[in-house]
DNA sequence: ACGCGGTTTAAAT
DNA sequence: TAAACCGCGT
């Protein structure tokens, strides 16, 4: 996706590099990418959720990489994706079908025997999935490898942290596969890195400043940069009919303002430019430029850039395309890996401590401790991610207790449910099928979207810890305010009642009982550090020793529903 | 030249 | 899931 052929009209400013160019410094990781390719090389078990280790390939791909990097003393710094924005909901759903059709057709080719053939459709019915993500977060928190899950999209955040300086978290470079980096204003950016350390780099003030290049970008700066990927069709707005990057391109060099080009643009192609083209491509743009991104040090959200005085002047309300604000605890939490930033459901935190850490991480490290020339900067970096860490690890303190009144609402409105994590570790025991896992929440809408796996037999889980005591039933769910539950939609229930062993046990039954009614609200303490605005379910009784999430399983096309309920001010998408 | 749709191929081990 | 490649239409 990203940017409609960027990367192939910007080749003469793409570099093949060795990524040993940025020993010593921070370089940040789109994780969705690296998950992605690594997914490959266990798509049949993903997509089976079959038990063993051979599903969590992925990770053995991911952290070679990683290990990759510390060889070259590089500090990687992993950014996943949060949640979705808006605007850019409508690529799911084909893509959806294509998916669950391969499916199918894989589990065909299963039943005639033909493993092989098997594999090749399942390689097209993979997505990344949270519960990927998730386990992947709990690796990299074990092997002490520095990671932050965005509020959003991924690409904005480290647009941000390559606009810190190194100093201050920042990071010297982004290693993607997304074009969109650059729209962002990303100011180096390394693609198709491969596994030796090997890819094409584009550092985007050299494209600015080349004198003699074939694309010229003499007079542009940052934002006509901008809206030159924008004209040319992103995630967030398809171009105009005729329009490509090239045109794109021509238009700005010549007019050198979006509203010039964008007057041309419909005196020229008058009848194919949208009626609201125009305000879409201004915020789409303001997307690029202004981005909610998660502030490590602040630990709260601010925007990529400072608000220009135009949109400092907007109400609050008209701010939400550029994703919606979110509470400092809610950010911070979802920052963390805490909460799975689409459902806000606390993650589980499942079974990935099991995992024996093998080989590629180990024979790195051996490799660093045993080379002398390495060793001295090593342990220093070592040292510090270490300290890093731990200092994150600081929770969503009392200042959140005085949350405020502003915030409220909107956890209510988002619903919100911000859970500690389950103190115990133990609590948290692989169960005989991991398919319990609610891996059905795909961390980006945009270029994945999950098979059902409901369909194939998940419906109830049932999982126990402890609490504080405190008893809550919570519904949780994008958007509890609305009423509609198509039937398309299952529920899982998570029963934490109990509280004598932790054991995570599976219930196949199903359970379709509706408590959906809710007629107050409370605020709610977890183990004393969160306090978070939640509804209560009707009829719960307070300290009963029970705890229930409901959890919702939609399909996307409810969600898609929903989002373009949202997207009031933004409907990017009407043309589709 | 450019846009664009359709087809092919690599990716992972 | 792209990206790369190709041929057609403007």
């Amino acid at each position: 996706m990203g940017i409609k052929d960027l990367l192939r009209f910007m080749k003469p400013y793409i570099l093949p590099i060795h990524i040993q160019k940025y020993a010593r410094t921070r370089v940040g990781i789109d994780a969705y990418s690296w998950l992605h390719k690594g997914a490959y090389s266990c798509s049949m078990e993903l997509c089976l959720d079959t038990d063993g280790k051979k599903k969590l390939r992925y990770i053995d791909y991911f952290m070679h990489r990683i290990s990759l990097l510390q060889h070259y003393e590089i500090i990687p710094v992993v950014v996943l994706d949060g949640g979705h924005m808006p605007c850019k909901a409508a690529t799911g759903d084909e893509r959806q079908r294509q998916r669950k059709a391969n499916f199918d057709a894989a589990m065909e080719k299963l039943k005639e025997g033909n493993v092989g053939a098997a594999v090749e459709f399942f390689q097209r019915a993979v997505s990344v999935t949270s519960s990927m993500a998730h386990q992947l977060i709990q690796v990299l928190k074990s092997e002490n490898v520095e990671f932050i899950v965005a509020p959003y999209e991924a690409d904005a955040q480290l647009a941000y942290l390559s606009s810190l300086e190194l100093e201050q978290g920042g990071i010297a470079a982004v290693i993607t596969e997304d074009s969109d980096l650059l729209a962002y204003g990303c100011k180096a950016v390394i693609f198709k890195m491969d596994r030796y350390g090997k890819g094409e780099e584009l550092i985007l003030d050299n494209v600015f400043q080349a004198v003699d290049q074939k694309p010229s970008f003499q007079n542009f700066d940052q934002e006509l940069f901008t809206a030159m990927c924008v004209l040319a069709g992103c995630d967030f707005l398809p171009s105009v009919p005729g329009v490509g990057i090239s045109r794109a391109h021509g238009f700005i060099s010549k007019y050198q303002s979006v509203e010039r080009v964008l007057s041309v643009l419909k005196s020229k192609k008058g009848k194919l430019v949208p009626e609201d083209y125009s305000s879409s491509l201004m915020e789409a743009v303001s997307v690029f430029q202004y981005a909610r991104v998660y502030d490590f040090h602040g630990k709260k959200l601010k925007h990529l850039k400072p608000l220009s005085q135009n949109l400092m002047d907007l109400p609050v309300e008209q701010l939400e395309f550029l994703g919606p604000d979110l509470s400092p605890s809610v950010a911070a939490a979802i920052a963390e890996g805490k909460v799975d930033p689409i459902t806000m459901e606390a993650f589980n935190r499942f079974s990935v401590s099991s995992r024996q850490l093998k080989t590629p991480v180990q024979s790195f490290k051996e490799q660093e401790k045993r080379s002398s020339f390495l060793l001295l900067p090593l342990s220093e970096s070592e040292e510090r991610i270490n300290l890093k860490r731990s200092a994150d690890e600081a929770i969503i303190g009392p200042e959140s207790v005085l949350e405020e009144p502003k915030y409220s609402k909107q956890d209510l409105d988002l619903h919100k449910l911000v859970l500690q994590q389950p103190n115990k570790d133990h609590m948290i025991i692989p169960t005989s099928n991991p398919s319990l896992a609610p891996d059905n929440n795909p961390f980006k809408i945009r270029k994945t979207d999950e098979i059902n796996m409901e369909e194939y037999g998940l419906q109830e889980l049932k999982v126990s810890f402890e609490t504080n005591g405190e008893a809550v039933d919570v519904t949780s769910s994008l958007n509890s305010n609305e009423p509609d539950c198509s039937e398309s939609q299952k529920e899982g229930t998570i029963d934490l009642s109990k509280l004598d062993d932790s054991l995570i046990k599976q219930d196949s039954e199903k359970n379709r009982e509706k408590e959906s009614s809710v007629d107050s609200e409370d605020v709610v303490e977890i183990q004393g550090h969160v306090n978070i605005t939640t509804k209560r379910v009707r009829g719960a009784k307070p300290r009963a020793e029970s705890f229930k999430v409901k959890t919702s399983f939609r399909s996307s096309e409810d969600k898609k529903v929903k989002i373009n309920k949202k997207s009031s001010i933004l409907d990017f998408f009407h043309r589709l």
